[in-house]
DNA sequence: AAGTGGTCTAGACCACACG
DNA sequence: GTGTGGTCTAGACCACTTC
């Protein structure tokens, strides 16, 4: 195997396993690592020094290294193969990780004065009046609860739940006067698995009149169902005026966070 | 010291240690103990046995017993403290994680026909033309791409993306014939930090024209903006026809997974 | 003072993939 | 076979927090 001379000063350039004495050792390597990747030292499809290589570069243990090179890995900076060594990933990400904050959270952060209030709440059965969520036996008991959820006094989210009376008998006896339904399940009911939809509506008459826009407005669904070991606890739609929510979420490796305008 | 089993009984915390044999060690003691978390054996505010403890109780090192915990306490199903233990958290979550997947993956996931064609692209300077990216300074040289997305020949995204070309000067040699822009760049250069943003808006004449929906239909606003080492890269805005396109995101603790239904 | 988790080391055996 | 990562153990010292 040949190099020109380019190769050569990119495999002699990553003399650069110096450490910034902050915090535990892994996560120092961690760092280390980090940065020679995205400063480019070691570009997509090279391969990092073996553990025992590394263990000797920063004069660490094999079980440190390995603890620092886990964590890249799981970020999907690089992968790793038995035999062919760390390799730096290319770098496409087919997915990206979004926050969903409560609404409550997102509102007090914002400086805002948060309140709620239950504009509904009533028994129903699945599949009567209308009422169907396909996740639970036609027929079974569900409550139903419509909250309201406003910043300095301006709607920013109505939310309309059903949860699952089989799973959770218990919140009959709740009256939500200081926790919104939505805290007390979740402090109170614990869940295994979660899925999220979201998607665009416009606001039809009724929901223009609760939440205090145009019909026709732009609106921003999540929909946030809960499992427990495969039963349904609650599914919750939360509808937000397009023009007074979004969302917004940041996302940094650690250790390379900037303060970025927007 | 061992105590029978109603000894343990009275503390709450019945005795279920046993492992499934199933992959490895670590993974084994996490999901016992996510087990019987979920299975309310050990209840929001109870305390774990310490590591000394579960040495013994699962006949494991410590070591392996607190990579099994600091799982755990990362997915934030407990608290750790030292000196006080443990403690199985009150199991609100103030965020939740949703996924972003590349839209090619997406239509491809459904089993639908992906395309891509390129709209229009563009030099551009910023603030000039109505352009403006905040988080570059003004007159700063951008690259302007819109790229429209298809799912079996329907529109499915708009993609409009400014590229700072202070940073990334070599796009201007790619054309896309092959790789849509999104996939080229996340290959091709690395980012630090990425913020996202989603929001409903209604569609205007020129976006109904180029996606093929009503005047005033609703659309979901996904922008997404990445840094590298504090300089931006690109900034897009993915706009999907509300009635043709939602996110959709299911997360379970590892171990827990389960057919739902939607 | 003492119990708990946080981290680190040295050494070991194994599984896998490549030659 | 051989080199690489995957995992595990035993032992150790330390930092923090509560007692």
């Amino acid at each position: 195997m040949t190099l020109n001379a380019r190769d050569r000063s990119r495999q002699n350039a990553p003399d650069d396993f110096t450490l910034d004495g902050d915090g535990p050792l892994f996560r120092q390597i961690e760092r280390a690592i980090t940065g020679m990747i995205l400063r480019g030292q070691y570009k997509t499809g090279d391969r990092l020094p073996s553990e025992a290589d590394l263990t000797a570069k920063f004069g660490a243990s094999r079980q440190t290294i390995n603890k620092a090179i886990t964590e890249l890995a799981k970020r999907e900076l690089v992968a790793r193969n038995r035999r062919a060594g760390t390799i730096v990933s290319a770098r496409f990400q087919e997915s990206f990780q979004v926050q969903l904050h409560d609404i409550s959270e997102v509102v007090l952060t914002r400086g805002d004065l948060y309140e709620f209030r239950i504009l509904k709440r009533a028994r129903a059965i699945n599949g009567e009046n209308g009422m169907t969520w396909t996740a639970i036996p036609n027929g079974g008991a569900m409550l139903y609860l419509e909250v309201l959820h406003l910043a300095n006094g301006a709607p920013v989210q109505l939310e309309r739940r059903l949860v699952n009376l089989a799973a959770v008998p218990w919140i009959e006896k709740e009256d939500f006067s200081d926790t919104p339904p939505a805290k007390w399940l979740l402090a109170n009911i614990p869940w295994s698995s979660v899925r999220h939809q979201l998607r665009a509506t416009t606001a039809d008459n009724e929901l223009a009149g609760i939440l205090g826009i145009a019909v026709g407005a732009a609106c921003l669904v999540v929909e946030r169902q809960t499992f427990h070991l495969a039963a349904p606890i609650t599914r919750s739609r939360m509808t937000h005026p397009g023009d007074r929510f979004q969302i917004d979420s940041l996302f940094a490796l650690s250790g390379f966070e900037n303060a970025e305008q927007d």
